[in-house]
DNA sequence: AGACAGCCCTGATTGC
DNA sequence: TGCAATCAGGGCTGTC
């Protein structure tokens, strides 16, 4: 499942492989994969023949290619997407949505099993594209006001684990790493945010921070072959894990035996004894 | 306006 | 054995 991590580590795969690489076609091969894209698929198609990718960069779990022609290539793989820099002729991946034929003979594949990502061309504003201005700066962004997301935080009278799901006050947190970072701070993944004081607030967003670095040092999290970086190889921040994926086991910090609990639709993995 | 349920989708797993 | 139900979940949409 990517999350910020496994986004910046694909990000730094496709940009080391691909910046300067100009794009012969683009060959769309499953149309829920260009869904976004407003003005159809072969606008899509026609607006990337040509071009050449001059950089990329990420905000939350969107990231995108910069082209020449000053518009973007936005992609958000949603649950199951990858990319796939493929340097020979090998048949098609049983799950290939998109391909981008390069003028070099290469090929980057959009594969993307359960079709929840996608791809698109928009315009950039003020460095951004139009397309996710409604998504807060994740922490990595120096637009990234921590003071702030505390107050946010703070306002919100909903569980805090939904809070730090939901992209528009910070982004780039997904079920995994919230369920990490909420294990850290000790914090209870249903306390409700305008009870969370402003020292723990504050601590708890530090402990995204580092989760979130960590993990992309690690290269991401690998459960399964539905997350691998450009070149097909797995992270192995799975082994780091504290709390996600470990109900029924022991709390590595208090001994109590973890929990599953869904919160906010989502399967919320916890230590009913020393996250309070 | 903020909160939240519902929906999209495939494949592995579980249940009868 | 086979088919159906269940689960995984990011983010957009519609409703209250």
């Amino acid at each position: 499942m990517p999350e910020l991590p496994e986004v910046e580590t694909i990000r730094r795969g496709v940009d080391a492989n691909f910046r300067g690489a100009e794009i012969a076609e683009a060959d769309v091969l499953h149309q829920r994969a260009v869904r976004r894209q407003a003005e159809g698929g072969e606008f899509f198609a026609q607006s990337l023949a040509g071009a050449r990718i001059t950089g990329s960069s990420r905000r939350g779990k969107y990231m995108w290619l910069t082209l020449d022609s000053g518009q973007a290539l936005l992609c958000h793989l949603g649950m199951s997407g990858q990319f796939h820099a493929v340097t020979e002729k090998i048949p098609a991946h049983r799950h290939l949505r998109i391909a981008l034929r390069f003028t070099d003979g290469r090929e980057l594949w959009f594969v993307d099993q359960r079709t929840f990502g996608g791809m698109e061309v928009t315009e950039m504003a003020d460095g951004l594209p139009e397309r996710i201005s409604h998504i807060a700066p994740d922490v990595f962004d120096p637009a990234y006001d921590a003071d702030r997301a505390v107050e946010r935080l703070r306002a919100k009278r909903s569980e805090v684990k939904r809070v730090l799901l939901d992209q528009g006050w910070v982004s780039g947190i997904g079920n995994i790493y919230a369920d990490e970072a909420l294990w850290r701070a000790g914090l209870s993944p249903v306390r409700s945010g305008h009870r969370v004081g402003t020292a723990k607030a504050a601590d708890l967003l530090s402990h995204v921070t580092d989760v979130l670095t960590e993990a992309v040092t690690a290269g991401g999290t690998s459960f399964d072959e539905l997350y691998v970086n450009v070149n097909g190889e797995s992270g192995y921040f799975d082994r780091s894990l504290n709390a996600y994926g470990r109900a029924g086991q022991p709390c590595r910090r208090c001994e109590t035996v973890m929990r599953k609990r869904v919160v906010g639709g989502r399967a919320t993995h916890h230590c009913p004894h020393c996250q309070r």
